[in-house]
DNA sequence: CGGCATCCCTTATGATACTG
DNA sequence: CAGTATCATAAGGGATGCCG
């Protein structure tokens, strides 16, 4: 506890981690958040915006993110369905926090270009 | 620019951005860092402290790390062979960052497991 | 000591077609 | 409109054995 290194304190906040780290992970996932950033939206609404994005992988990104609590599902039971997607405010405070990974990156381009030459280099 | 929730500048910041949050996001990837926090270790010192990780995927997530510019490699050119793997400065910027998603993630906790038992009763 | 090579299974992602 | 189903490929990950 005395580390301020430490970044994970128990069994089942590392498991946690690892999991939300996974989840932002996936190649759709920080897209779609940053979508529903300034508004809830609808299903092709997104894909839309997303191209080309395949339904499938929106269908399971948004699922994904649903079940960790990061964005909710709204069904409006109309003629046609509507259903819209919007942040959780855990969600909204974790995008904030990845807002800062992209800083991060941007700060750090070069050395990654760098990095990533030499490596190919071996 | 205007828009303070924006996450992506350009093009090019958001495919780096991608590519190390799923970095991050790989299995070891966070544990293996944090073991380095403290002071650089050796091959077989991070195989002892993160058992039961495989050889092949610490080696895997060692070169992953490297070659986007988190960590280095050292080798000794002693016998035996003698490698010693450190954080870099921006490894060490990340990993803070990094515990910042930690801290989310304790927060959350009950918001996490409540939305996966909901999304595991459909 | 610090790996790499091989085999094998699981998961992630994509393309396409179909549906309540 | 908002999905689901099916098929196919690639990448992640584990077990095991060999090597300079």
């Amino acid at each position: 506890m005395a580390e301020s290194a430490e970044i994970v304190e128990s069994e089942e906040s590392c498991a946690a981690l690892r999991s939300i780290l996974s989840r932002v992970g996936e190649k759709w996932a920080p897209v779609v958040m940053t979508e529903l950033v300034t508004e809830p939206r609808r299903f092709n609404e997104l894909r839309r915006r997303l191209a080309p994005i395949t339904q499938r992988m929106l269908t399971a990104t948004l699922r994904g993110l649903e079940s960790d609590g990061l964005i909710t599902r709204t069904v409006h039971p109309t003629v046609p369905p509507q259903v819209e997607y919007g942040l959780t405010d855990a969600g909204r405070e974790l995008l904030a926090i990845l807002s800062g990974v992209a800083r991060w990156t941007d700060r750090h381009l070069d050395a990654i270009h760098t990095a990533r030459q030499a490596s190919r280099g071996r």
